[in-house]
DNA sequence: TATGAAATGCCATAACC
DNA sequence: GGTTATGGCATTTCATA
């Protein structure tokens, strides 16, 4: 659920522009978007406090990034009802490991993406998230060999 | 293939900061890192400007994001060597609705995720990549209902 | 080739209309 | 939302090792 935070067209824009470079100068962007620099930087400040942009960070060339092994799995429950569905996705999402977790529907209930340094650091994973838990009723290892796409943070679409 | 720009402890503990945080200034960076202001603003363009930084973005609440469908595909190829399995993926990787794609061993060969507006615009995608290209013997899709982690930019492990 | 220090200039901030 | 004055920060240049 996200808050009521009304975002008007200026907004759409620059969210737009800062998603793709936040070092840009206010003065730049206000002529891209056709308002003054104040209106600009009173806006990002806006959005930055009210938690619609969460963060601001350098993004390092993946081949340095998640070095070791990503696995995805496969995750399918017992049926158990949501609850327990949701007490495991929260298990999930504490782990360290899981770069990503999303619950899905057709032949499995859960894809995760899970970077380790080693077999040994993934077999741990597994024991401890997978087959220690008695509501996990299967899980498939799909090993990464490489990666074709990298989802590109200014790539996905905007919306309201 | 990662071009070979040697990063020393300096880099590395600047990197891990600006990847959480890039509008820290200098000067604070500075005292964490145990350089002075100078140097840090010197190698934070340097590293920049040898791609080590590939982009400075600002990150939107993920509720915002990729409205619509995400669906995970389970691709599986015909077995007709790797020549194919490289054109196939830079088919997929020329694709916007694709936002992650990964090579992997086990059960499938590709799994992809792709973000779309409509289901239309899926079965759009599926045509297209998928069922027009002979080299797909098959697919399975699981449909996203809720994301329970993202990656976050700043967790993946940096290495060297 | 790297650092640290100081002068310049740009940019965000804050208090106005 | 726009305008202006102030303070902070990055940039540049220089000296040094």
């Amino acid at each position: 659920m996200t808050k009521s935070v009304t975002l008007d067209n200026f907004d759409h824009k620059l969210l737009e522009l800062v998603r793709q470079n936040n070092l840009e100068p206010a003065r730049s962007l206000a002529e891209k978007v056709g308002l003054s620099e104040s209106a600009v930087l009173r806006r990002l400040r806006r959005l930055r406090k009210e938690g619609v942009i969460v963060a601001d960070v350098a993004i390092v060339d993946p081949a340095r990034l998640n070095a070791g092994l990503t696995m995805h799995v496969l995750v399918e429950m017992e049926r158990e009802g949501s609850a327990l569905f949701n007490a495991f996705a929260a298990g999930v999402a504490a782990r360290k490991e899981v770069l990503s977790a999303w619950h899905v529907t057709g032949s499995t209930d859960f894809l995760l993406t899970v970077t380790v340094p080693t077999m040994e650091a993934y077999e741990a994973f597994t024991n401890e998230v997978l087959n220690d838990d008695r509501r996990v009723r299967s899980f498939m290892t799909l090993v990464g060999i490489r990666e074709i796409v990298r989802q590109d943070p200014s790539r996905a679409p905007l919306v309201e």
